[in-house]
Parts: structure tokens; C-alpha cells; sequence
DNA sequence: CTGAAAGCGCTAACAA
DNA sequence: TTGTTAGCGCTTTCAG
């Protein structure tokens, strides 16, 4: 910058004045400026700036799980997407983590440490009471998942409990009396969907079968063999509601593989509503989370999070979308 | 740090050497340094620092693409979860933007601006002569995609020539005589996969047929429409070789629907081998990229042109995973 | 081993 | 409208 000041024949002040946009410089000395730090491929050095400011332009964005695999769902690329692109539009930068629970530390750190605003969580898992001592430190944050009842942080999340209660209202609608769920019901979100399949079961006056519950993780090596000893145990299922469409395909993979068809022998919803699952044959029908505008959401939480502004919940309708699987 | 070093009686030069662990400091002190600053949850300032050490713990990595859509890949989310990883090894922090070719500038902003030390790109696409732009001004870059004859950036890429051969020869070994092409060859990684095809085509004494290669977009609406007209056109083809796991999915899925069986009928070979392809039914063939080392090679690559070594160019064999889908 | 002092690149009072 | 000055929070000579 002094050597931008110094060919333009004015003081540092003035450069920064103008390419900052004051209105005190005037249009004509501006463009000269400014046309001089195109010319060199000046730019501002954004730390130097933020020090200076007392404010920074970095929001980060901490994905949890335990390994790579974790995060290979298309579910959180679009949450992430969605994310970058409401940081985009407000000019911030986005600092990416991924984080296991050996490292939780990091989270702070990273807002101590200065390099961050505060922290967009996507995969609350079984986070919560850590988010929530974070929270009450004062760390800026929203997550995206299940929003529990003492969270003491803003959360961003698909209306769970209706989406499981729609998917499984549709199953039974569609004939279906013995419904599995697929699905770790020790994270938030899979529960709240699990109590959404017992209302449904209940209204249509069926208890849940603790047998149909199988807690599973998708990417999970043992998945056929899960299967296997499902079908080996004769339990009898004529539909599956699966948590994630990933775990839906999985699913409907292996059942074939078994020559049972689906829907004919077993109808399957899933959730999120992955691209792909409309390219499936058959196609899948899943309950939509609407990503989009979850992403501006979780910045607009987290800005007013960084302003100090209590903490608020959204809650984002679940929206089901029929396709072959449940025909 | 001045509160820690008046609360610890020491300069605050004392506790900056504690905390960055300066064997000057004795172990007594530095152990009561840190507890104190533990205790506060004082973290450096690594703005500030980074400031005054004129270096930058940043690495941008830019995922290039039009819209959303276009980084629906789990792919994609594959190579950046090993990206950070590698990062993470050393210690470096990842800023992750998306461009689409509109907001090219960004790109040589993020480094003129000192937020980041250098780029990693996602994403080749048709960039080429704008990557080459950067290269050439000095921007540090390594890049993900097939390594262009003049490329004036550091590239890794899986062998894509080899892995169109492999997938190409395998299918040729299976039986199959009319194989389709499914990929953009003006995307340079789809290009070379194409040449690979020709080969093994060649060394069977085939020809391309011109009409069984289909440049398609994953995501595309059209894509059903796409096969329909194929299948209209009376084209007779026995196998499919397409470019990704997601556009094989997909293209299944739609042979399926017109009641065509894979393999019996076609046999489809896909490329990146993502997790889901394991638990399909029929499970996917595909060409697997070995993307943690990728990743690491990534990394690699970029402190090399951070340090102003010569460019340098790595291609990471391709692995033929056989599956169902060309049994 | 420790502290004082200078300065990284920038912006914002304050003064002109 | 512009320049001078101070200082954001840190590290690092240099001198003790």
C-alpha cells in the first residue's frame, strides 16, 4: 500500500480511503488509485486490515464425525454448499474443519484464536452438551440438527418428527402394517424422525416392534450382514424407513440382492432427497430438507449470534416427495 | 497476551516465546505461562502473528463449478475431506470457496490479498488457460485434473488414459463388442478416459462408433430423454463406460426403467468408485482414484510452489474395482 | 534467560 | 479533501 501511496503521489491514508470506497475521496482520485492497485495486482491484505478493524470477515464452518467416511453423504456437500454461498453473498470467507471428538477443543480454538467470527456446526451427532458448554462460553454458533430443549445455542434444522411422521404415514397409507426404522435413534435428529414413526404407527393403532428398530451407521462394513440376520430371524416386514437416503439405497441393494423387490416386496423411503435418488430404479421416495434456504439460515443465526442477539430456532418444513419405492 | 503477561509478571515477550515453546524459556516457567493461559482459554492471535511473521497458516482451496449441482459429487467431497486432512497434518488451515467463471478474479484475489499462501483447485473444467494466467503471475497452485501438455501448474490426477483402457479392456474381455462413451471430452479427465477407450478399442480392432459416444452432464433433466432417443435410434450397444459413478447410477437406473437388465443386457463400468457403488444392487464397476493420497499429494505439490520449486506433475495409478455390473 | 523497542500492513482519530 | 500519528496483537532483534 505505501508503494501504491507513494506512485500515486499521496499518503497511505488516502489509498486506503479510496479503495475502501469513503466517500471523501473524490471520483476522480479514486480511479486513479484504483486503476494504479489494478495495474500492480494490489490488493488489501485482509489480516493486516481485520487486526487493525477489530473485526474479521472469516466465519468457520466445522464438519463432526469420526472419519472421512462420515461425511461421504451428498446430504452435507449441499449443506455446505448452501452455506458457502449465504457467506458469499454477505462477503465473508469460509474456514473449513472437520473435526472428530478427540480434537473437540479445536472449536474453541478457533474462535479464540482470532481466526473466526464463530462456528457453523453441521453434524451435531452426540455433541450436544459440548456445543452447549461452547455456547455458554460465549462462542458464537449454529448447528444444523436436531434442536434439543436445553440447547443453549441456535439451531437450524428439518421439522424431524414430521418428516418421520409423513414417511411413515405414507408407508402405512400405501398398505404397509410392519414398518422398520433404520436409524440411530441416539442422535438427535434420527430421533426425533423415530418419534415421528411411532405417532404415525400410533394413529393407525400399531405399537412399535422393537424388533423393526435397527440402529445402524451407513458405510458400516457389517450393513449385509445386519440384513442377513434380519431375514435369517424371519422377522416379517413389508417396509422400511430408513434415515438417510444413502442408508435407503444401501438398503434397497441389498434386499435385491436377496431377490426381494422393491416396493412389491418391501416399499423404502428415505430422507434428505439426494440428487441421485431420482435416477434410481427405482426411484426413491425420501423426505426433503431444504437446503438452500437452510444455509442462508444458519448464517443468519450465527450473525445475530455474533451481534449478541439471544438465541433463536428455525425449524424447516420436511417435505415428501413420492417416487417408485413406495408405489 | 499483555493480560497473561501482567497476570504471570513477565513481558509479554516472555509469554509470546512460552506459548510458541522458544527453548529459551525454562520448563517451569513456560508450564505456568501455558496453565495461565489455558485457564483464561487465551489463544494466540494467529492474525496478528501471522502479520508479523509475513507468513500465512491459510491454504485456499477453490472448488470450480457453475451452480450447486455441479459439486453434488461425493466425489468431490471425497478428494476435500483428504485435502483437509493432509492440511490438518501440517497444521494449516483450509478457506474454501466455490467459483463459478463469472467471479474468476477471486482467485488470484484470495492470494494479492494475503489470505491464503496458495490455491488448491477442484475442478479443472475448461479453466485451463485462466489457471495457466495464474501460474505464469506467479499465483502457487496445485490442481486436481489431468495434466495439460503447456500447463504451467502443478497437477494431480488419477491416470485417466489407463483407467478408460482398464475399463474399456475389461468390458472387452467380458464380451462386449458395441461399447458407449459416456462423457464431456472437451473436460480434459473425461478426454483422456475417452483415449484409453479408443485404445483398448483399437487393440481389439474396433472402431469408435461416433454415435455411441454421448456427452452428457450429470443432472442433467434430459438425461432420460437423452437414453430414450437412444434406445429409439435402434443404436445397438452392449456396454457402457461412463466417466462417473454418479452418471452410471443414474444410467442404469434409466436402463432399468425401460426394462433392460444390467449386466444381462448392457454392462456399465463407472469411474471414482464412490462408497455407495459397494451397496447397489447390481453393486457398480467402477475405476477407483486413490484420493487420500490425493490428497496429500495435493498439499504436497502446493508447499512446493509456495516455495517457489518447480512445477511438478503426479499421476496416481487407476485401479479397476470389479462388481456385478459387468459380471 | 529476560525485557525494551521496533514494526508487520493497515485504518481511524485528529489536525490541517 | 488530505496527511500525520498512533496502535490493532503479535514476534523478534538487540541489549542486558
Amino acid at each position: 500500500m505505501a508503494d501504491i501511496a507513494r506512485l500515486a503521489g499521496v499518503s497511505a491514508s488516502t489509498v486506503s480511503r479510496a479503495l475502501s470506497g469513503s466517500p471523501l475521496i473524490p471520483e476522480a482520485t479514486r480511479e486513479r488509485i484504483a486503476e494504479l492497485a489494478r495495474s500492480l495486482n494490489y490488493q488489501v491484505n485482509v489480516g493486516a486490515a481485520n487486526l487493525r478493524k477489530r473485526d474479521i470477515q472469516t466465519v468457520g464452518i466445522v464438519i463432526l464425525g469420526d472419519s472421512m467416511q462420515t461425511i461421504s453423504d451428498p446430504f452435507i456437500l449441499n449443506i455446505l454448499g448452501a452455506v458457502a454461498d449465504a457467506l458469499d453473498e454477505r462477503g465473508m470467507s469460509l474456514l473449513l474443519t472437520r473435526l472428530n471428538q478427540e480434537r473437540q477443543g479445536q472449536m474453541a480454538a478457533m474462535v479464540d484464536s482470532g481466526q473466526v467470527a464463530g462456528l457453523i456446526v453441521i453434524g451435531q451427532l452426540t455433541w450436544h452438551d459440548y456445543l452447549n458448554e461452547l455456547a455458554r462460553r460465549g462462542i458464537p454458533m449454529a448447528v444444523w440438527g436436531a434442536c434439543l430443549p436445553d440447547a443453549f445455542y441456535s439451531t437450524v434444522g428439518g421439522d424431524n418428527a414430521s418428516g418421520g411422521y409423513l414417511a411413515t404415514r405414507h408407508l402405512l397409507l400405501q398398505g404397509a402394517r410392519r414398518i422398520a426404522f433404520f436409524g440411530d435413534t441416539s442422535h438427535p435428529e434420527a430421533g426425533l424422525r423415530y418419534q415421528g414413526y411411532v405417532r404415525a404407527l400410533g394413529e393407525a393403532g400399531l405399537q412399535p416392534d422393537p424388533r423393526l428398530h435397527q440402529p445402524f451407521l451407513f458405510g458400516d462394513r457389517r450393513i449385509r450382514q445386519v440384513i442377513d440376520l434380519w431375514l435369517d430371524q424371519k422377522l416379517d416386514f413389508d417396509a422400511i424407513f430408513a434415515s438417510s437416503d444413502i442408508a435407503a439405497i444401501s438398503l434397497i441393494g441389498a434386499l435385491q440382492e436377496r431377490g426381494l423387490e422393491v416396493p412389491r416386496d418391501v416399499r423404502v423411503v428415505g430422507y434428505d432427497d439426494i440428487t441421485l435418488s431420482t435416477y434410481l430404479h427405482p426411484s426413491l421416495t425420501s423426505v426433503r430438507q431444504p437446503t438452500i434456504v437452510a444455509g442462508r439460515a444458519l448464517v443468519e443465526l450465527l450473525f445475530e449470534a455474533i451481534a449478541g442477539q439471544p438465541r433463536r430456532t428455525v425449524m424447516l418444513p420436511a417435505e415428501l416427495v413420492v417416487r417408485d419405492s413406495t408405489a
